[in-house]
DNA sequence: GGAAGTAGGCACCTCAAAGTGCGTAGGGGA
DNA sequence: TCCCCTACGCACTTTGAGGTGCCTACTTCC
């Protein structure tokens, strides 16, 4: 079995390009905004005020309360807006200020490279919001023609 | 036990940021590009060419074989590379061309909506390209701070 | 006639991200 | 006194994206 060319070469390969992704940082950076929640506290934080129904929601960034974003991001659990804040914090994407006030309470709010990173997915969002329908449209299309 | 409250409204509330959720284009968007190798058929499909080791990669849009594809992508696996871009062409972001040559080849090429979300996504390659090594850094004193 | 290449389909398995539930400390209000 | 608020930590469970292996039908080359 010398030959074993095809299936190994394809092991070797896949090692290289594995290693390859892994450093890669446009694949790093999609990894971090592709988490469930990434991008809905970028936008938060970034733009949203305390909105009333009415609101056109592109006011200034701000710092918000742990327990503030709880609540807008209504059904996030706890745990992953914890965990999702942390390693935001630990990219230094947003910062984390303790504030000892009655009980005490938690304020997190964007970094310059935090607000640069959000500036960038709101360009993927205003992409969204204009082709999105093409998009839907492309689905219901291919998906009745396979009927 | 009237008042329920606290968890359901917790649950109700989730309901209905669930549906928001799948509703909003944005993250749908996400959805669709977070994919692991969505973004690297893109920028095939979008500037590769053959390559040659001195390459600059900024070509133009080039209709591509399967197989061509699974070369270039090493490590893919086939069922993947086929899912992939099944959905990309349900979503009219790449259009496939069935060649009836000697064996029957395929032929992959962006759409015009493909090319214009490609844009998008080298935008955000450059983001990553030029502040990947802040947040790199910002992990690093991160990590030696906690210990 | 068997090997190899072309573009996949199908079924099963794995693993990590996300969800769920419970506990914490320390104080404040009824 | 008892419970609830703050912002979490920890352990268990689930789920679905992705991976792996084996299969096809057709053709051409050796």
């Amino acid at each position: 079995m010398a030959t074993t060319t095809a299936a190994q070469q394809r092991a070797q390969s896949k090692v290289e390009y594995d290693a390859f992704l892994a450093a890669c940082p446009s694949r790093e950076l999609l990894n971090r905004i592709s988490g469930k929640w990434v991008a809905l506290i970028l936008a938060a934080l970034g733009s949203d005020g305390p909105r009333e129904p009415g609101d056109v929601c592109v006011g200034e960034p701000r710092p918000m309360r742990y327990s503030e974003l709880s609540r807008m991001l209504a059904g996030v659990s706890q745990k992953m807006l914890t965990q999702t804040l942390r390693s935001l914090e630990r990219d230094g994407l947003v910062s984390r200020a303790v504030v000892p006030t009655v009980p005490v309470t938690v304020t997190y709010e964007l970094t310059d490279l935090g607000v640069s990173l959000h500036h960038m997915v709101r360009g993927l969002k205003s992409w969204a919001e204009t082709h999105m329908d093409d998009v839907i449209a492309n689905r219901a299309t291919y998906d009745t023609r396979t009927d």
